[in-house]
DNA sequence: ATGATTACCTGACAAATATCATATTCTAAA
DNA sequence: TTTAGAATATGATATTTGTCAGGTAATCAT
């Protein structure tokens, strides 16, 4: 398994503030971790013993709901961090995490990373700053599924996803969901979710090719309400 | 005024863990500030250079939808610290607070706090733990207002309300909001939280004077789906 | 290749919620 | 105290969204 310190993923998180040392032990202790598409990589109630840094894949974080669904809370690519907030609260996760496609993962036991915390204020404001990153993410999500209709956060989600995550070569969304996700991302039910992508695919806002979809008009979808 | 270090309010936060010395500083360079009923204590996009203290009212915290309407994000009483995020993430704030009643609260300038944060590492990470927990508390209300109806979300809330903040010596809830306000907290329409409202006392689940809400059956309200 | 399973799709209807209109009650300022 | 303005209340109706029911198409393990 490849050095910490010589990891470009490292680049796109907080543990881009350790010193080349200390990423060398970590990089001692890591663990590598392979998992499949649909794998359940941790779930709400766990308790974490460690953050787990996506090196490759897709993954959702998901919360269940009272009524028995699950709601998905964010989308984590390569070079995001989990686990985060378990390990900083010293409680239980209260996420669960499920792996979209294959995924790589470094495993780094929370012993380490807490001793980098108390020791290192840089590495801590820069998980400070990524805590914050977040808050201000779900303080966004929380104003649109409380104020928008459906279809305007389905044409979001998709806008979202295009922006952040990007497309492949044939330019379609590099992250392939199921209707189900996407109904669990918007808080709706898997029809409606199913309906409204029909619908924009008639008004030719997106296009599909099996479950794979593409933007045909990211204008359009902009001014969904 | 009086001194941060004698002010039981810190024990609510986390200026608990400054130590003496840093608390005699900051009370040397805080600012004690008073906001009317309605007034704003700032809008979303300024920039702040500081946190607030909350000795005593209430406020809530908004975000502005696209639509137009005010999405309230949170409710902040006694003890509470106003702009973390934004001071820590170094961005304007992304969030508009508003008094809900008289308040008194004390000022810190950014400068100072960040002081403390640069050099006492029990400091920055109970900063870090608080930041947890709202994200925590982000997730939830994301979830709940993904995935269950108007009625459950406005028993939620006066539960929620009641557990947090009390209720005053007859028995009401201590804090007293609007129509409009319960509306912008579950995220509908005031006329719908009107309705629902009624409905609860018609059912004898609440009862009201003025403003004022009393839970009757708290059992009941969380029954409601 | 084939059957079984899962994902996707669509229609019909029911339920929840928003919107508009209008009336009533409360409240704060003159 | 009076009174204009705001907040609360409620009805009628439109719109959105959920649910159930029945399909077809894609995918997977054998």
């Amino acid at each position: 398994m490849s050095k910490c310190d010589s990891c470009i993923i490292k680049e796109f998180n907080s543990l881009k503030s350790l010193t080349r040392d200390e990423l060398m032990r970590v990089s001692a202790c890591k663990t590598g971790k392979v998992y499949r598409k649909g794998q359940v990589i941790f779930e709400e109630g766990e308790t974490l013993n460690g953050v787990y840094c996506v090196r490759d894949g897709v993954c959702k974080l998901t919360k269940l709901s009272e009524n028995g669904k699950d709601q998905v809370v964010k989308l984590v690519v390569k070079g995001g961090l989990l686990g985060k907030r378990s390990l900083v609260s010293d409680q239980k996760t209260n996420l669960s995490a499920v792996a979209l496609n294959d995924m790589e993962m470094c495993f780094i036991p929370k012993a380490e990373i807490m001793k980098d915390l108390s020791k290192n204020p840089k590495f801590t404001m820069d998980v400070l700053k990524e805590m914050a990153e977040d808050l201000k993410e779900a303080d966004e999500s929380l104003v649109n599924m409380a104020q928008k209709s459906v279809k305007a956060r389905t044409a979001e989600i998709l806008l979202y996803i295009h922006d952040h995550f990007g497309t492949d070569t044939e330019g379609f969304l590099s992250i392939v969901l199921s209707r189900e996700d996407y109904a669990s991302i918007v808080g709706t039910a898997t029809e409606s979710a199913i309906r409204i992508l029909s619908q924009f695919k008639k008004d030719g806002l997106i296009s599909t090719s099996g479950k794979r979809i593409k933007i045909e008009d990211s204008n359009g979808l902009k001014w969904i309400e």
